[in-house]
DNA sequence: ATACACCTTCCAACCGTTGGAAGGTCAAGC
DNA sequence: GCTTGACCTTCCAACGGTTGGAAGGTGTAT
């Protein structure tokens, strides 16, 4: 099958199939004799495997490592838990952080009146020397 | 006084503060004859206001907006507020998605042996069909 | 033959930040 | 004076991940 069919296959855009092949996430396909990248079920399984590893947060370049162990059959299962459990851990910073950022924000919202006067405890926070 | 001390006391990076001016998130500051930026307290203020606001989360757009309101003195609190609470759900929208991928690895990592072993639960919910 | 959908490559943009190169300026020391 | 070194200037490029467009070739149906 063509690119685009590939593409509606596995979910994953014809322009990024073609950028993931580039920077080698995955693997280059067969071509046709005038140029056009041939997919078999397989490569759209990996497409569509990358597809769910970026909705789990990854970072293309574990999602490289991840493909390579996939595609490997005898790999140990102990560097993907490796990887898996440290991309845990960054999720977690980063809620935490993004948190800490809600919070203070709802406190500095609730007390900002919201109308046409200029007071506004919000601006003055940031604004703080 | 020059950028460089400026960039010490607000804490935003040289290069950073150049960039900022050029995108219009602050102001454009004076220049010595021989075209030196040159700070007052004033425009460091600025900058730690902006350098603030980044640690809120605020994107650019939305601190360009803030600079502006937090300069006119006759602003009204109102559109203040609806940017900081428009900007706590995106934190919030962000936040679930992060836990929902951590949950959902924390739950694959648990079922994966982490050995020699081949056998694989994230790779083999990853590449579900 | 012509129309249209598809494919190809290349180049640029988004966001916010960081880095480097190539050059001008300022103050200190000799 | 003249050199050194720290600072400043602008310009251009990269990061990650994705999207968009332009310009051109190909495949198939009418």
């Amino acid at each position: 099958m063509n690119i685009g069919e590939a593409a509606k296959l596995s979910g994953v855009n014809a322009k990024l199939i073609r950028h993931y092949e580039e920077t080698g996430v995955v693997p280059k396909v067969k071509r046709s004799t005038s140029g056009y990248r041939i997919y078999s079920e397989t490569d759209v399984n990996i497409l569509a495997f990358v597809k769910r590893a970026r909705g789990l947060g990854f970072s293309m370049k574990e999602i490289k490592r991840l493909v390579g162990l996939w595609r490997n059959k005898s790999r140990a299962s102990a560097e993907v838990k490796s990887i898996a459990l440290s991309h845990v851990k960054v999720l977690e910073e980063k809620i935490h952080e993004l948190q800490s950022m809600a919070k203070t924000l709802k406190h500095l919202a609730k007390n900002c009146h919201g109308d046409n006067r200029p007071d506004c405890p919000i601006l003055d926070e940031l604004g703080k020397k």
